[in-house]
DNA sequence: GGGCGTCAAGCGTAT
DNA sequence: ATACGCTTGACGCCC
C-alpha cells in the first residue's frame, strides 16, 4: 500500500505547475517554465522519498499550452533526458504516479471541438508519462463527463469516443473516477462493462453520491476492474467532509479515526490512497503513522 | 514589492 | 441571464 498526494507540497518554496499567460507565450517562456517545473518535480519526489510517501500526482501544469494550438515547439525532444532522468528515480524508488486531467476534459461532450481538445490534453499527459518511461500502471484519471439532460446517451458518447476516437497509448492509462453528483461507481462500472476501463474509487464521492453499496463492498466493485498485471493495484482518492460546509467540500486535515474506520472495509485489499485533503503532505504524515500502526505499509 | 483582477479550456446548480 | 464551485495558484498590471 502506497500513500500520497496531489501536486504540491505545501512546505516546499517551489511549484511544478508555473505558467505565464497566453498573450506572452514565447519559445523561451516554456522552456523556462519547464525547466522550473521539472526541478521542482525532482525536489518534491525527493522529498517524498524522504517521508516514504511513494504516491505523487503529477501536475497537469508541468508543460503549460501543452496541448493548446500555439504551442508547436518540439518540448518533448528538449526536455527528453530530464524526463527520463525523472522516471529513472521514479521507477528506481518503486513509486506510483498519477495524474488528474481538469474540468475542461470532457470525452462524452456533444461538442466534437471539446472532445478533440480533451483527447489532445491526455496525449499531452500521457505523453508525459512515456517520456518518463513509466509502464501503464501509472494512470490518467477524469470523470465520465456531463449529463446534459441524458445520461444513457451521454454515457454512450463516452462509450463510442473510447473505442473509435482515444489512442491507444491513452487507453493503456485510461481510468475513470466515480463523481459526487452525476456520475456514481454504478454508472462507472457501466463504462467499465462496455470498455474495460479501470475505475479510481473516491470515498468520500461514494458517500456523496451512491446506489447503496456499502464501502466495503463499493472497494471490491471497483478493485474487481483493476488488472493487476497491467493496471496495477486500485487507486483510491480518499477525503472526509469539511465540517459546517457545502456538502463535498473536502475537509482541512485528516481526520485520523474517520480514515482508521475507513481502513477496516478494505478487509486486506491492497490500495494505493491519495488524499485529496488541503494541507497535503501534512495529513499524508498522519496517514502514514497510522498505516504504520496497522503494519499495512 | 504589495494588492488584486484575472487567467485556455466545461459542466451543473443557484440566484 | 449571470455568477459560482470545482481546485487553487500565480501571472502581471497597477500603484
Amino acid at each position: 500500500m502506497k500513500i500520497g498526494y496531489p501536486c504540491v507540497n505545501e512546505s516546499m518554496d517551489c511549484s511544478t505547475s508555473t505558467t505565464f499567460r497566453l498573450a506572452s507565450y514565447s519559445e523561451a517562456r516554456l522552456i523556462e517554465n519547464v525547466e522550473k517545473n521539472l526541478a521542482c518535480l525532482r525536489r518534491i519526489l525527493e522529498y517524498n522519498l524522504e517521508h516514504g510517501f511513494l504516491f505523487f500526482r503529477m501536475s497537469s501544469g508541468l508543460v503549460p499550452f501543452a496541448s493548446h494550438d500555439v504551442c508547436t515547439y518540439n518540448w518533448q525532444q528538449h526536455f527528453q533526458m530530464t524526463f527520463k532522468r525523472l522516471g529513472d528515480f521514479i521507477k528506481k524508488h518503486d513509486m506510483r504516479i498519477s495524474m488528474h486531467p481538469d474540468q475542461f476534459v470532457v470525452l462524452n461532450s456533444p461538442d466534437e471541438r471539446i472532445v478533440r481538445n480533451s483527447i489532445a490534453e491526455l496525449v499531452y499527459q500521457g505523453s508525459v508519462m512515456d517520456l518518463m518511461g513509466l509502464d501503464s500502471t501509472a494512470k490518467l484519471q477524469i470523470h465520465a463527463g456531463g449529463v446534459y439532460g441524458d445520461k444513457p446517451a451521454a454515457l454512450k458518447r463516452f462509450i463510442h469516443t473510447y473505442h473509435t476516437l482515444l489512442p491507444g497509448e491513452v487507453k493503456a492509462r485510461l481510468v475513470v473516477e466515480n463523481d459526487d453528483r452525476l456520475y456514481s461507481l454504478r454508472d462507472c462500472l457501466e463504462l467499465h462493462g462496455e470498455t474495460g476501463i479501470p475505475i479510481l474509487f473516491d470515498n468520500f464521492h461514494h458517500e456523496c453520491l451512491n446506489n447503496g453499496e456499502p464501502m466495503a463492498e463499493a472497494l471490491q466493485l471497483a478493485a474487481g476492474t483493476w488488472h493487476p498485471e497491467s493496471d496495477g493495484v486500485l487507486m483510491m482518492d480518499y477525503s472526509s467532509q469539511a465540517h459546517g460546509e457545502r456538502k463535498g467540500k473536502h475537509t482541512t486535515t485528516m481526520e485520523t479515526d474517520l480514515f482508521r474506520e475507513f481502513l477496516t472495509h478494505l478487509n486486506g485489499l491492497d490500495v494505493d490512497i491519495m488524499l485529496e485533503i488541503k494541507d497535503k503532505e501534512a495529513s499524508c504524515q498522519r496517514a502514514r503513522q497510522v498505516l504504520e500502526e496497522l503494519s499495512l505499509v
